[in-house]
RNA sequence: GCCCAGGUAGCUCAGUUGGUAGAGCAGCGGAUUGAAAAUCCGCGUGUCGUUGGUUCGAUUCCGACCCUGGGCA
C-alpha cells in the first residue's frame, strides 16, 4: 500500500472476515451453513428480528442444530417487549468481531438488516438513544395535532431536517424532534465524523446476494410462508399475545407477526392474513434490493466485493467454494 | 328452459346523461442515522365479456350470443 495514503482517512484495519447480505429468502443461512461445515468460523446475525426471542418460526431463526454446528451470535438477546437498535448492534457487532478473531476464528456476518450494516460498515452519528416518555408524549400530540403540525414545528428549529423529512413520516418527525429535545441540537449537527472509519473493512470479503428473477424469488417466499405456517407460525403468534405483549410492540409489527395478530384476534380469516403477510414479505424484499442497488450501505475501501444470483445453483456453488476460500483462518 | 343480477386493471369494485376510464389492495421504482421485518414518497399497468346495429363517434344505447351468481321450474 503506498504510503502516500492518508493516514486519517484509514484507521486500523478490523481482522478478515465476510458478510453475506441478500434480502429474505435468497439463501444466506444456507450460504453460510456451507461455509460454517468447513472453516472455523462464528456466524454474527445482521437482523432484527431475530434477536428476539420467542420469534422462532417467522423469523426463520437458525435452528438448535445449526446453532450446535456453529456458533450463532445476536440471536436471542432480547424479550420482545424490549428495542434493540441500530447503533447497539453497531457497538455489539464491533466487539464481536475483535473477540472471535481473538479466539482465531474468522467472523461471518449473515444478514438482511440493512440499516445494520450501513451503521457497521459506514458508521453512525454519536445520537442520543431513544427515550419512551417523550415518544409517548410525542405520540399523544401528535394525535391531537397531527403529524403535520409537529413537522410545522420541527420546520422551525431544524429547517435540514424538516426539509429532509416528508410531513407524513411519523417515525422519522418524532426522531428529530426527540434529538432536538435531548441535545438541543438539530439533527445534522451531530452527523460529522460518522465515517470516520473508512477503510476499517479493507480485508473483508462483501457478498451480496440478489436474486435475477423476482417471480422465482416470489415463488419462494411462498413456499416458505407455507411451511412456517405448518411449523405452526400461528400458535407462536398466539403465545406471545397470550403472554400480555402488546401488539403494537416491534416484535409483533413484524412481518408475518402482524398480519397474523389480526387473525388471532378474530378480525381476519387465515386465508387471508396469510396473503397479506406474503405481500409484506414481498416488500420487505423489494426494500432490501433497493437498499443493495443504492451502494449506500457498503464499506469503503473493501478490496473484495462479489455479486451472485443465489436461486442459480451453478452460481450458488460458485459463490460458496470463492466464501470458503476467503474464509481460510489468517496465517 | 324461463326470470333477475352481474361481466371494467393481477384482485375487489366505482364510473362514463355517448367524446376510449379511476379508487383501494397487489405490483414496480425510490428514500432510509438508536423502532429499519420499522416508517415514508412516487408510478395506473386496461380489446371496459364477444359480436352485430344505431351514431361523426359506442366501454356507455339497442339486439343476439357467451360466461358467472341467485331465483323459478
Amino acid at each position: 500500500m503506498p504510503a502516500s495514503m492518508s493516514a486519517a482517512n484509514a484507521g486500523a484495519a478490523l481482522p478478515a472476515g465476510i458478510a453475506i447480505l441478500g434480502p429474505t429468502g435468497s439463501g444466506k443461512s444456507q450460504l453460510a451453513m456451507r461455509i460454517a461445515a468447513e472453516r472455523p468460523v462464528e456466524i454474527i446475525s445482521v437482523d432484527s428480528a431475530q434477536v428476539y426471542r420467542g420469534l422462532d418460526v417467522g423469523t426463520a431463526k437458525p435452528s438448535a442444530e445449526e446453532r450446535h454446528v456453529v456458533v450463532h451470535h445476536l440471536i436471542d438477546i432480547r424479550e420482545p417487549e424490549q428495542v434493540y437498535s441500530a447503533g447497539e448492534f453497531r457497538t455489539d457487532s464491533l466487539a464481536l468481531i475483535r473477540e472471535i478473531h481473538a479466539r482465531g476464528r474468522v467472523p461471518l456476518l449473515v444478514g438482511g438488516t440493512m440499516l445494520y450494516y450501513r451503521a457497521l460498515f459506514r458508521g453512525i452519528a454519536q445520537l442520543p438513544t431513544a427515550d419512551q416518555s417523550l415518544r409517548t408524549a410525542l405520540d399523544a400530540r401528535a394525535a391531537r395535532e397531527g403529524w403535520p403540525a409537529l413537522h410545522a414545528e420541527l420546520a422551525a428549529a431544524d429547517p435540514a431536517s424538516a426539509a429532509r423529512i416528508h410531513p407524513h413520516d411519523a417515525q422519522r418527525i418524532q426522531r428529530a424532534l426527540e434529538v432536538l429535545a435531548l441535545s438541543g441540537q438539530p439533527l445534522g449537527a451531530h452527523w460529522a465524523g460518522e465515517n470516520a472509519d473508512a477503510g476499517q473493512f479493507r480485508d473483508w470479503t462483501i457478498c451480496e446476494l440478489e436474486p435475477a428473477d423476482r417471480a422465482q424469488l416470489h415463488a419462494v417466499l411462498a413456499e416458505r410462508l407455507a411451511q412456517m405456517l405448518r411449523a405452526g407460525l400461528v400458535d407462536e403468534v398466539r403465545a406471545l399475545l397470550d403472554r400480555g405483549l402488546d401488539a403494537n410492540s416491534p416484535a409483533l409489527r413484524l412481518v408475518g407477526y402482524r398480519q397474523l395478530v389480526e387473525h388471532c384476534q378474530g378480525l381476519e380469516s387465515l386465508e387471508s392474513a396469510a396473503a397479506r403477510a406474503l405481500a409484506a414479505t414481498r416488500q420487505l424484499a423489494k426494500r432490501q434490493l433497493t437498499w443493495l442497488r443504492s451502494g449506500k450501505l457498503l464499506p469503503y475501501g473493501a478490496r473484495k466485493f462479489l455479486h451472485c444470483d443465489s436461486l442459480n445453483p451453478t452460481q450458488r456453488d460458485h459463490i460458496a467454494r470463492l466464501l470458503i476460500n476467503a474464509a481460510a483462518p489468517a496465517c
